[in-house]
Parts: structure tokens; C-alpha cells; sequence
DNA sequence: AGCGGAAGTTACCGATCGGTAACATGGGTG
DNA sequence: CACCCATGTTACCGATCGGTAACTTCCGCT
């Protein structure tokens, strides 16, 4: 994703049927680790589970630590992809896309595959500054901050940012409790705590 | 913790002035469990820095796996002796409890050596169920859910189970955020958020 | 003075970590 | 056919991982 291939260059500009390998290796190592956390996965077995060697991995990427951030932000765009899609059917109405949001969120979450959020479990396992995958968590976690202050006063609440936090901290509870209940537990109660908030700010 | 000395034995009964290794050993290793996470210290790390060595660790822990359900068994106790602190003033007062227990929640979580909760930290950390310190982080969390849908309940307010799980969620959702907030960012508004459920539950 | 137990020291174990060099193979295209 | 480029293979690097053996040193107690 970030890594740039040298060249695509040459000939034919088919976007098709390129090369497997990298994809292959990007794919399994994205749900590993999502699965088993970063830190408890290494690069052998995330060859080993793409069924190739080391040597391409390491002519595909230049570090784990840059696979990392690859991951991440690629999970990043899924996860605005997930929530502009989610958010579209209404568009104008602040208060709905909120709605429907949760909504959608306490269904991804419950599910049994879930993890949480992969970006919220780096935040967790990815201390130093220096690691590149560090800015990719904290531009993303800024960014939902961002939009949902902005969707409360969007709707016109009453002290809209404080309302928008109070959202934010629900959706991240969510993640987080899912790490532990094993459907998701107080995860279930996020849509009507978030419409209660919504109300209670004059929304 | 867990580990029981052989004996404390023989002559005198002076509960004064234990052997100092192992507590050194496990100060040491609780804060750094805390401050970089569990899978990123090492034992050479921890012992290092409680400038003794890998012979005397292994004397006093039977392996890193016993030590971090130490560790987290510890965090347990600490986490409930602050929340009792914390609620005991406002006796038979639930809504007054809850009230207290998200001033000192967020002030706690705002304070710079935070690293959000070490509990919750170890759930991203530790997946595996037959790690040690995996049934600790589910009791103990399952035990906050329990207390706040108690104390939803002591309060009178309607639909308590959802209030209790939405204040949960809200607590929870601080502890993540403050992991990539400098100062706790959206922790700030979970008292606020938290006295507007409870109005809103009319409690 | 002498004993015992707690702690320190050194060296080691096999496994795994992230990362690399050199070379073999294969398939597609000129 | 020849060439090239993407893959696969094997072996290796130094560092670190969790964990152990054998021996020494020190301190307190009787």
C-alpha cells in the first residue's frame, strides 16, 4: 500500500492479474493479525500461513514494522469505507447517520469473528513514537473524534462537543469490551445509550 | 502473590522486613508491564532493571506466564480497593457513588503517567484462554459490569441492565482513548455523559 | 565459630526473533 | 530460442526469547 513497486512502468497499462505474492503474504498477515494481536505474530508465520518463504516476503516489504503500518491503514480505509457506506442513505440527517451507525457497529461487533478494533488493539500493543504504524492509530482515533463532534453539531445538540466525545467513548467501550464478553456483552446496549445521550442534548 | 514461600517457618513471628528480591522483582515488572505492555518486557528487562538476575527471578516465579497473572491479579486488587475508596463516602447514595467514581475515573485516566487500564491492556495482549492472566482480565471485567448494573439498579432507574452496561461502556471507551489522546482527550466528557444517562434514566 | 538460606554470578540450553546472501526454478514474452 | 523477472529454496546472521545448572558469596542466627 505504501511500499511503492519500483515500477509498474512498461508496456500494457492492464490493471488486472497482477503479481500474487505480496497480496498473498498482505492478506494473511492482515488477519493474523487481527486475530492473534502484532506483536504475537511473526514473520515466520505469517510466511508460513501464506504458504511461501521469507526471502519474498522481505522483497515485498522492507520491515515488519512497515507491514505494521501497512495494516493499519489499510484497516483504516476499510473502516471509513465501512462508515461513509453506512452513513450515506442520510445524508443531511446528522442525527439518523449517528443511528444507523451504531447500529451497524453493535452488528460488526457482536459477531463472533470480531476482535475489536484492530486499530484500537494497536494503540494498545504499539508504545514507541517511533514506530511508523504509531501516527496511522493516532490520525485515525483524531479523525473519529472529529466526525462525530462534528455530526453532533451537525444535528444541532446542545454543547455538541462534549455529546460527540460521549459517542466517541461509547464506540470505543464497545471494542473494548468485546475483547472480554464473548458476544459482546455491554456492547448490545451502545445504540439506545447513544440515542438517550442524543435526546437528552436536545437532537 | 499466588506463588506460596515454602515456609516463613521457625523463630520469629516479625511480619516486618520480608526478603526484598522478589518484591523488587515484582514492582519492577508491573510498571513495566504497565508503561510498555506485556509482550514487549522480557524477564532480562524486568531484571535488569530490579538490578538483580534471570537465577533470582526463577527462584521466586515459577515463569513469565505466573508473573503477568500476578501482575494483573494485583491491578485487580488495586482497581477495587480505589473504586470502594472512592464510593464509600456516599453510602446507600448510588447515583452520588457513580458520580464519584467518574470524577476520579477521569481524573485518574487524565493524569500523564496514565497508560489507560492495565486490565484492558492485557485483554488486547493475551488471547490465548489457557494463558493464566486470561480468566483475571474476564473476571474482573465481568465484576465491573455487574457492580454498575447493581448499582443502575440501587439508583432506581429505569431499564438499569442498559444503564449499567452503557456506563460501563462509557469508563471503558476512556481507558482506550487515553492510549491515543495526549491528555485524555474525550475522558473528559464521560462524567458529563454519565450524569445525563442517569437523568435520562431518571435516577 | 559454624551453619543455612537467600541472593548473586556465569555459562549455557533450544527456540525464535527480524533480516540477508546466493542460488535454483519456472513461466511468459521478445 | 533466449532472456528476464517473479518466485522458491537453503543456509545463514546476531540478537533475544523463556528457562536451567552449578557454583559462590553474603548475612543473620544459634
Amino acid at each position: 500500500m505504501s511500499v511503492v513497486r519500483a515500477e509498474d512502468s512498461s508496456s500494457a497499462s492492464e490493471p488486472v492479474a497482477k503479481p500474487r505474492v505480496r497480496d498473498r503474504i498482505f492478506e494473511t498477515a492482515c488477519e493474523l493479525f487481527y486475530r492473534h494481536g502484532i506483536r504475537a505474530v511473526g514473520i515466520d508465520a505469517i510466511v508460513c500461513a501464506a504458504n511461501t518463504n521469507k526471502m519474498s516476503f522481505y522483497r515485498s516489504f522492507p520491515s515488519k514494522d512497515e507491514l505494521v503500518a501497512d495494516y493499519l491503514r489499510h484497516k483504516d480505509v476499510l473502516f471509513w469505507r465501512w462508515w461513509d457506506a453506512v452513513v450515506a442513505p442520510f445524508e443531511g440527517q446528522p442525527r439518523q447517520q449517528v443511528e444507523a451507525l451504531f447500529e451497524a457497529h453493535v452488528n460488526k461487533t457482536c459477531s463472533k469473528e470480531s476482535r475489536g478494533c484492530g486499530l484500537a488493539n494497536a494503540a494498545v500493543e504499539i508504545v514507541e513514537d517511533e514506530h511508523p504504524g504509531r501516527a496511522v492509530v493516532v490520525s485515525h482515533k483524531s479523525e473519529i473524534r472529529r466526525r462525530f463532534r462534528a455530526l453532533a453539531a451537525a444535528m444541532q445538540a446542545r454543547d455538541p462537543e462534549p455529546l460527540g466525545d460521549a459517542l466517541m467513548l461509547l464506540m470505543e467501550g464497545g471494542y473494548l469490551a468485546r475483547l472480554t464478553f464473548p458476544k459482546g456483552g455491554p456492547v448490545a446496549s451502545a445504540l439506545v445509550a447513544a440515542r438517550t445521550l442524543m435526546d437528552a442534548h436536545g437532537a
